[in-house]
DNA sequence: TCAAATAGGGACGGCGGCCCCCCTTTCCCA
DNA sequence: TGGGAAAGGGGGGCCGCCGTCCCTATTTGA
């Protein structure tokens, strides 16, 4: 059983990037520490396969460079058998570089961190032992939320609106098939049924 | 049908956003814009009844008091129709008085941000027109995830762990209960299986 | 022009979450 | 010492999501 502790300062952040590891991960129980000090009780009082750190926690001075990676180098002390990752908000390559002489495993940058990428840098890490995601300089397009939609439906309405144009749709509903593990018909069927809803509330986004 | 637009560079909040909304308001479009840019195409397309405004955005000087406060009134300037709602990482008293010059109708920081907050500020606005909840210098305990309980059993063990010390469990069922407008004794069976499914795991969190 | 792609439906079973009602045993304290 | 609180478990009904299979028009492109 994977014993997983993140610390970061923003509830709805933490509970996000809660709900992320449990849905790539199996069996796990994940602790939230809003603070460094609650972390450091934590980590004093039981072993983590997993840290994540965010290391603009308030009391740090988000400018000093030292200071953030004073929180980085006190969280690895102590919690010497786990693997880190460093998830911040405002992120730099020389940053990742001095996270990766303390033994951090992986950094994440939160603008671009989007669904199923921290999989990835999971993945990449227990292939090639680190692995980093710089935030991305240029930014897509907006996206696109209707209550009405199950979430399987909104899920495959954003890998629509996201796929290459001049992608045929029989395509991308076997490529999502593959990736979910789903026929490509029920991919599709849910397609239909997610571009009628909308169809019926008059609103269609762009990209359908 | 409520038509909405979250602006927010990091896409783990914004979702977060979304989702919380979700949750408080009933058939609703929501828009997710990453930048400033992509929010004034939308908002030039499109009226809005709400928007939500992360002045932290990349390209920003989040130093400048006085960027942060421009983004803001570019915001409102661009919806003038809409309901407008700052989200920041970094909040401030002085910066929120500011905000309201604007005729931005609520200001939350993000850390304490937790769920169901954001309904409690849109219920603030609509009945008093302004609400303010800038983030705590205090924080509390840590919170416990156990990827084996299902949303239910986590929220009422949330709710548990986060009650008064001498407060009788019975009392508690009865409180969420109300609060969840669900019968006391369903909310107390959550409660135990939630407990026998730790306990089978050996894992038991302080509070429990 | 003919086939493939697309749009738009209907029906069905399975599964899990949610909610309610019922039962017993143990423990603590007023 | 009796009663309430707490622990622990079983069953059943309801509903929504998920996945599958099947049907028919219309459009598009090679």
């Amino acid at each position: 059983m994977q014993q997983i502790l993140v610390i970061e300062d923003q509830d709805l952040m933490r509970l996000a990037l809660i709900q992320e590891l449990k849905n790539c991960l199996a069996e796990s129980v994940l602790l939230g520490a809003p603070t460094l000090d609650i972390a450091k009780t934590l980590m004093r009082s039981q072993d983590f396969n997993l840290v994540l750190i965010d290391p603009g926690l308030p009391g740090v001075n988000p400018i000093s460079q030292f200071d953030r990676l004073s929180v980085i180098e006190q969280v690895v002390d102590a919690s010497p058998s786990a693997t880190h990752l460093v998830i911040t908000g405002s992120d730099s390559v020389a940053e990742a570089n001095h996270c990766r002489r303390f033994g951090v495993a992986g950094y994440v940058g939160k603008t671009g961190l989007m669904r199923g990428l921290l999989a990835e840098v999971l993945q990449d890490i227990s292939q090639s032992g680190f692995s980093v995601r710089i935030s991305p300089t240029d930014q897509f397009a907006a996206d696109f939320h209707y209550s009405g939609l199950t979430g399987r439906e909104q899920e495959i309405l954003d890998c629509m609106r996201r796929r290459e144009r001049g992608m045929k749709r029989k395509e991308v509903y076997e490529q999502i098939g593959e990736r979910i593990g789903v026929d490509p018909a029920t991919v599709e069927k849910y397609y239909k049924q997610a571009r009628a809803k909308l169809l019926r509330r008059g609103r269609l986004p762009d990209g359908i």
